[in-house]
Parts: C-alpha cells; sequence; structure tokens
DNA sequence: GTTATTGCAAATGATTTGCACAAGG
DNA sequence: CCTTGTGCAAATCATTTGCAATAAC
C-alpha cells in the first residue's frame, strides 16, 4: 500500500476521532494493494484470504469509510453491484473506458478533458467540482483482425461480462 | 407523446412480435409526457393515477422494453434506484450536469465533447459508441447572491436531496 | 386457439442495521 | 472504563420471477 494512502487514511482516522483496528488495516490493505477495481464481495473474497476473521458488514463499513476519505470512489460500470476504484489517490481526475466487446475497464487521463468540462460547466453557470465519464466501445483490433488479446484473456479466466441490472 | 417515439415504439413491437397491450400503451404515454427524469416507482405513482389497473411488475417489465428500444435511457445520478431518461429520442447525444447544491439535472449537448470522446477513444484503439458524462457542480448564482431560484425551488418543493446509496 | 402478457406474491441479491460482545485509547 | 468497532443475523429495498389467470392476434 502506497505510504501516501496509509498516511491520508491515517489522518482520517485522527480527525474524526475514529479507531485503528487490524480489521481496517487489512481491508485498507487489500483494497490498495492491486491496482483494479472491485466489488464489495470481491474485496470480502480477498480479505477472507488474508484473514478468515473479518465479516462481510465490516467490509461495507470500512468500504464507506474510505469513500469518505475519498481514497476510493464508487463507479459506475452499469452493474447492479456497486465498483470500487483504488486509483484516485494516484490519477485525480482519469476517466474510463469500457469495452463491450470484453467488458475490459480502460483508464485515461486528458487535459483537454478537464479543461472543456470546465468550460462547458462556466458556461451553464457552475463550477464543476467532480466529472465521470464512460466510454463504451468497440475493440478496433478485434474488428480489424478478428480477434484481441483482451477478449482472448477475458474467455479464458472464464470471467464473464456483467449483468446489466 | 411525440409521434416520433410512438412510431419507433409500434416498430419495436412489431418487429419482435409482441403485442400491443393497454398498459404498454399508458405506460409509455406517462412516459413520454413529460422531459423529467424518473424512477420506476415514480413512473408507477403516475401510471396509477392515470390508471389504477398497472401493476408495478408490469411497469418494471415495460420499462425494460422501452430501453432495449432505445427510447429511454438509464442514467446514473449515483443513486440507489435506476433513473431513467426520456430525451435521449429528441437530443440523442445529450449529457447530464447535476447540481451539488439542490440536486437540480441540467442537460446539454456539446458537439465538441462529442469529438473529442471519438478522438481519445481511436487513440486508445477503440470505437466509441456510447458516452456518459456526469458533471457535478456547485451554482455558481447561489455562491455569488447567496440565493438561486433552483434551490428555492428545491425546498419549495419539499423535495430532499437524492440519497446516495 | 395459441402464445404473449399481466397481476400477484414470493424470491432475489446487494447493502444496511440492531444488538450484544469485544477491543482501542 | 468508556466509547467505538465488530460479527452475526435479521431487515431493507429495488428489482425480478414463477405461475395461474387474461387478453392479443
Amino acid at each position: 500500500m502506497d505510504s501516501g494512502i496509509k498516511q491520508r487514511l491515517d489522518d482520517f482516522i485522527s480527525q474524526r476521532g475514529l479507531r485503528r483496528t487490524g480489521q481496517r488495516e487489512r481491508i485498507a490493505e487489500v483494497a490498495f494493494s492491486r491496482d483494479e477495481h472491485f466489488t464489495a464481495d470481491e474485496l470480502f473474497e480477498r480479505v477472507c484470504k488474508v484473514d478468515g476473521e473479518t465479516s462481510r458488514a465490516t467490509v461495507y463499513r470500512t468500504l464507506g469509510l474510505l469513500v469518505e476519505a475519498d481514497l476510493l470512489r464508487q463507479i459506475d460500470l452499469g452493474d447492479s453491484q456497486i465498483t470500487y476504484d483504488p486509483n484516485f489517490h494516484n490519477k485525480p481526475s482519469h476517466n474510463h473506458l469500457v469495452c463491450i466487446d470484453c467488458g475490459k475497464v480502460v483508464e485515461f487521463e486528458d487535459d483537454n478533458v478537464d479543461i472543456q468540462t470546465d468550460c462547458l460547466t462556466r458556461r451553464l453557470g457552475y463550477k464543476a467540482i467532480r466529472q465521470s465519464i464512460k466510454i463504451e466501445a468497440n475493440c478496433e483490433q478485434l474488428r480489424i483482425n478478428g480477434r484481441c488479446p483482451d477478449l482472448i484473456a477475458t474467455r479464458l479466466s472464464g470471467k464473464r461480462l456483467r449483468k446489466k441490472r
């Protein structure tokens, strides 16, 4: 876990008069150990492997805390479960492209997008605080070559495309 | 209800070998009678006033159909319920700004945004099919004048800000 | 007459909550 | 100690579904 994240979490816990517990420690550790997005349940599974003692309820409660601390953000992938993104600490204004063919999520940052959002928002009489862009797109490689490594990987891993709610 | 919408719905029903029923007729009628966004339950309430006979289940099922026909789109307002937007038929590529102060949703269309999305997506190796942008923003009028007609309207109507899930 | 559609009530599934016990500070 | 945090199981709440009755075509 990045030390900046640990720092911010510690600060948040102190400021709010909360307590440092083993569960919170481990949940955060697992959540930020990779840059992959996850659902509450996926995180719970991962935490279980490290520590058979932590309950699902605590995972949900800690997720809420991490979101409040702005270490985690909820993103909409058009799913029935909430998806959490642990990468906003490093890439504060990134957005997402979701591949329609294989479900892969690509993160991208672009200054022009941010500027354009800012201008557009001003023109409407507001001050932009946060934006989220989701682009749903088809894979060009798949269209041209008839195959795409991401799709193959998806099929091999047996991970099925997320069901739309 | 716009005749273009009625036409598209009729076509969809025919193509799929579905049946024209009173319930579907009335649900669509109510859904497209205003340009306001709504949840399944809000639509159900409105339908009830017109017709005490239609069940919640049928409203849900018909909503699914209207989404498949691309007459309605599900949008993410960061809520625990799905919000439906009936305005994509008239403004096929609009996006949303949500006021943090009063919850008002402003729709906007912008060609530059569309072009930029297209470019960005190509550069990542994909072909953009659909995008959704949500801008969360503070109201400038409220900041400068200390008040904003939308906020006043929100308070008067007693409509509370949507709860975050 | 078939087959799709509806209403009802029960099921689902993710998330939240009340409460008694445990453990930080 | 005193208060916050945890685990458990039960509660919630939007949405979905099975099924028998009903209505399109």
